[in-house]
DNA sequence: ACTACTATCAACATTTATGTCAATAACAAA
DNA sequence: TTTGTTATTGACATAAATGTTGATAGTAGT
């Protein structure tokens, strides 16, 4: 029927990443299969092997898309001149939100070290101490790394396993909500 | 060559699942085709279909098994009579240990909502904040639930990305190894 | 208009995973 | 020994995912 609508090579990578990312949020590893994420994206698969060369490279692909994001949402988690309490609250909300922790489940799961640019997280956790070194209330270094850590590591487990938890604690509502809160306050 | 091998049905049962354990352990959710793990666990596929009906329910038997050792592990580490911080320690360690983050990681990654016995877990940490209300020192029933959650949350983070984030934030051996009774120590 | 480039896709080919079946054989009980 | 049960397996069947190829058709540049 319709013609065959010619886009830029980004454009059609761009679509199938996200409709990748959509179908690891609802359907989990499953529906990272290339006829799956090529029909929901609405080309053939044949055309997104083309872009991508092979399955484990779209995968490749998404994973690197993802990471570039949660460090996105780390740095302006980090930019907004807040509270250090804020501040710790919002690094806890980006490691804790969905999308994040999955992907850090995803790569735990499959036992993939991270290959690249670990460095450029290298960099971003050297600047989080930077800021954070004067105005958190610790005595020192070491401190201030074990506070980044459990903030950081609780908020991993909480997107993770969060719900079961705070159902199995039997937690309020109110409890849960003010959670992450009480966390970074504890510490900041 | 050789002769049919006769085991019992639950011989054959705990071989499978056992393998089936280690190559989730090194090969990630990959591993878990029963072709794979049948011929690891050196019998034929269609001999671990006699015995598990589908591939589904070889996985669902095997996250019951994991579940089942994870709920032990945490049984364990609460029926030691030891001071409060110990015990948030051990719990620290049961949760963060490499295999049971894995299955946390793999059941959130997957989707999949606990289906039967949460019960258990339930009782579990019914058991535990009943056990802990005593001896810790907090004020509240719900700081107490607080504790316990970022304890739990801090576990399974760090046992899913603990390597890479205290390799991100330059920690030393030394700091890195004492991290688990530093969190506990804490709040305990 | 012409050309070069390449995004697109249907059809085919291949590989891998999963499931079925009928026959065999080990073991326990009568 | 005989018999019933069932664990075991090779061979086959099916399904699903991945990869390949050749032809078609937008689009930009000349």
């Amino acid at each position: 029927m319709a013609g065959k609508r010619r886009r830029t090579a980004e454009e059609s990578r761009t679509i199938v990443l996200e409709t990748a990312a959509r179908r690891l949020r609802e359907h989990g590893l499953d529906g990272l299969n290339i006829t799956g994420v090529a029909e929901e994206a609405g080309i053939s698969h044949a055309t997104l092997l083309h872009h991508f060369g092979s399955s484990g490279e779209m995968r490749d692909a998404l994973a690197e898309k993802m990471t570039r994001e949660l460090i996105e949402d780390l740095v302006r988690a980090m930019d907004a001149r807040v509270s250090p309490a804020e501040l710790a609250g919002n690094v806890f909300s980006a490691l804790a939100e969905g999308g994040h922790a999955k992907l850090l489940a995803w790569r735990a799961v499959e036992g993939k070290q991270e290959d690249g640019d670990l460095s450029e997280v290298r960099a971003l956790f050297d600047q989080l101490l930077h800021t954070t070194q004067n105005v958190l209330d610790v005595d020192s270094r070491e401190d201030l790394q074990r506070v980044i850590l459990v903030v950081a590591t609780a908020a991993i487990g909480y997107g993770i396993a969060g719900v079961v938890l705070t159902d199995v604690l039997g937690m309020s509502e109110e409890v849960v909500e003010t959670f992450p809160t009480w966390v970074t306050e504890s510490f900041g």
